[in-house]
DNA sequence: AGATCGTCTAAAAAAGACAAAAGACAGACG
DNA sequence: CGTCTGTCTTTTGTCTTTTTTAGACGATCT
C-alpha cells in the first residue's frame, strides 16, 4: 500500500504552527490549512481528525479550538515522515559511495527491497531511474550489473562537467547586467564570505552553496541535458560529501575560496581569466574525488 | 502476468534453423539450442514441445528428429513476438514526433495504458525512464507535463550533440593506427559507397548506418554519459527518420555525402579538417531537423 | 450570498499475485 | 565417467488490487 508520509509530514507541519497558538484559540478553515501546509484538503481533515483523537484540538461541530500545546511525544518520528523514495535513495547512495559493492556485481532487486525494508515495486523503479545516471546497467535478460563509484566512473563525470562548466561559464558571461542571475551570484558570494569566516561551525554547509553555485552558473546554458547532469552531479556529491570525513574542513575551505576565484572571474567578464578559474576548480575537486576513491576502494 | 514473447520469438529462430535440415535429421542437445539460441534451457524445452506439439518434430525418449520442413503459417506474427516495451516505445516515439501532443500537454498515464493496450505498471515504468531524457517531466504530486519535441528540445540536442561529437572525434584522430576502430570505419565507408549507388532501392538503411557511425565516432571518447546520450540521439533519430518522408532520399544522400568527407578527415587525422567536416554535417543535419519540425507543428 | 463542509470520483502510488524465464542439482543414459 | 535430462527453486516482468491523495460538487451554516 502507498504510504501516509504525506500525511505524517503536513501532521508535524500543523503541529508547528500549533504551538505559535495559545491554548483556546480557534483554528482556520480546512481549506485555508490546506492552502499554508500545501497539501490537500482530504489530507487536512485526516490531520484535524487524527489532531482531535491525539487530544490536541477539540472538534464540537465545526468549530475547532486548541486544546493544549503540543509536546515532542506528538510528532511522527524523522524515519516515519521520509518518503519511500528518499528512503531507498539514501540507502543505496550510502552503499553505492561506501564502496559496499564492487563494480561488475550483478545487483538483485528482491535482495535490496528486502535489505532496504521497501516494496520490490519501489525498489525497481528506483534502479529503472538510476539506471539511466551510469551506476547500472539492466541486463537484456533481467537483472541488473552495478558499474560502481570506481576511478573510471570519476573520470568520466568530470569529462563531461569540465565540458559542460566551461560553456556555461563562458554563456555566462554573456548575460546582460541586468540578468537576476548575477544578483544570485552576488549573494551566493556573501554567503561564501559568511562560511569562510565561520568555517569551523558551518562547513557543513558546504554541500548545498557548492550545489547551488554550479547550477546557477550551468543554467545559464538553457539546456536541460545539462541540467539533468547538474542534478545527478549534486546527488552524488552530496552524499560523497556526507561520508567522506577526511580533511573535511580543509578541503570544504579550498574549494570555497576557489569559489571565490571563480565568482570574481565571473564578474569580470574576462573569458581567458574565467576558464583559468574553471579550470583550476576543477582540477582540483577531481584530485580530491580521485583521493577518495582510491582510499575508501582497498581492492 | 509476464508475456512469453522471448519464448515466442526463439520458437521462430529455431524454425528458421530447422529449415536448414532435411526431415529426418536428429536436432542438437537441449543444451547445444539453448547456446545457439542464446536463451536458457526451460526455453528450449518449452519450444521444442511446442514443436513436437506442431507435429514439426518427433519426441520419442530422449532423441528428437525433424519430421516436416517448418512453414509460413507455424512462425508467430511480428505483433506477437513483440516485448510490451517495444510496443510501448513505438507507440510513444509515433504519438511525440508525429507531434500528436502539445508541449506542455498533462500526460496521463492510465489513459495512454488504456490507449496503448498496456498495463499502467508498465506504462508507468518506461514514463520513469524517459522522463531521465527531458521529452517528459514528472510533477511532485504525480502526473506527467509532456515538455514536447520543438524546436527548443532540438536546439538543446544539439548543443549537446556538438559538444560531444566535436570531442570524440579529436579524440578518434588520437587512436593508435592498429586500433579495431580505423578497420571498422574502412568498413562503413565502404557500406556508405554502396548505399550511395543504390540510393534509389536503399535509402531505408540510412537510419541504421547512420546511428552506426556516430557511435563508432563516439565510443572514443570512452565515456558512459556520452554513450547514453549518443543511444538517446539515435533512438529519436531512428523513429524521426522512419516517419518524416518530405525529401527523405534527398535529404539521406546530402548526409552520407557529408558522411564521407568527414570520415576521410578523421583517416587524415588532421584536426581542424576533422572539426571543419563535422562541424559541417551538424549544421546541416541541424538545420534540416529545424525545418521538419517548424512544418510538422503548425501551433 | 458567500464561505465552509461532507461526500463522491478519479487518478496515482504502492503492494501483492502470478506466469515466464533462468539456473541448480540429482538421477539417468550411453 | 561424462553428458544429458527431469524437476525444483529463485528471480524477474507484468498485471491486478488496495490504499492514499487530489479535486469537484452540492449541501449547510453564518
Amino acid at each position: 500500500m502507498r504510504s501516509n508520509d504525506r500525511f505524517k509530514r503536513a501532521y508535524n507541519r500543523c503541529l508547528d504552527a500549533l504551538a505559535a497558538l495559545p491554548p483556546g484559540a480557534a483554528l482556520d478553515s480546512e481549506a485555508a490549512l490546506a492552502r499554508d501546509l500545501g497539501v490537500s484538503r482530504t489530507i487536512v481533515r485526516a490531520v484535524l481528525a487524527a489532531l482531535a483523537e491525539a487530544g490536541v484540538v477539540s472538534a464540537d461541530g465545526r468549530a475547532r479550538t486548541l486544546v493544549r500545546a503540543p509536546t515532542a511525544a506528538d510528532r511522527f518520528s524523522a524515519t516515519e515522515t521520509e518518503s519511500v523514495r528518499a528512503t531507498i535513495e539514501k540507502r543505496f547512495m550510502e552503499m553505492v559511495l561506501q564502496h559496499d559493492v564492487r563494480p561488475g556485481a550483478q545487483v538483485n532487486n528482491l535482495e535490496l527491497a528486502r535489505q532496504f525494508a521497501v516494496s520490490p515495486s519501489a525498489m525497481r523503479e528506483y534502479l529503472t531511474e538510476l539506471s539511466q545516471t551510469g551506476l547500472l546497467d539492466r541486463r537484456r535478460d533481467g537483472g541488473w550489473v552495478f558499474r560502481g563509484f570506481d576511478l573510471d566512473f570519476a573520470r568520466e563525470l568530470f569529462d563531461i562537467r569540465e565540458l559542460f562548466e566551461l560553456r556555461s561559464a563562458a554563456l555566462f558571461a554573456d548575460l546582460p547586467g541586468d540578468d537576476p542571475a548575477w544578483a544570485q551570484l552576488d549573494d551566493i558570494e556573501r554567503r561564501h564570505h559568511a562560511l569562510i569566516a565561520d568555517i569551523d561551525h558551518a562547513y557543513k554547509a558546504f554541500s548545498q552553496i557548492d550545489a547551488e553555485l554550479h547550477e546557477l552558473v550551468n543554467a545559464a546554458s538553457r539546456n536541460r541535458f545539462v541540467d539533468k547532469f547538474q542534478s545527478l552531479r549534486s546527488l552524488i556529491f552530496h552524499y560523497h560529501y556526507l561520508w567522506t570525513k577526511d580533511d573535511e574542513k580543509e578541503r570544504n575551505l579550498v574549494a570555497l575560496r576557489e569559489h571565490l576565484v571563480y565568482i570574481a572571474a565571473l564578474k569580470s567578464r574576462n573569458r581567458p581569466r574565467i576558464r583559468a578559474a574553471a579550470l583550476a576548480h576543477l582540477r582540483s575537486a577531481r584530485r580530491s574525488l580521485y583521493a577518495s576513491i582510491a582510499k575508501g576502494a582497498p581492492g
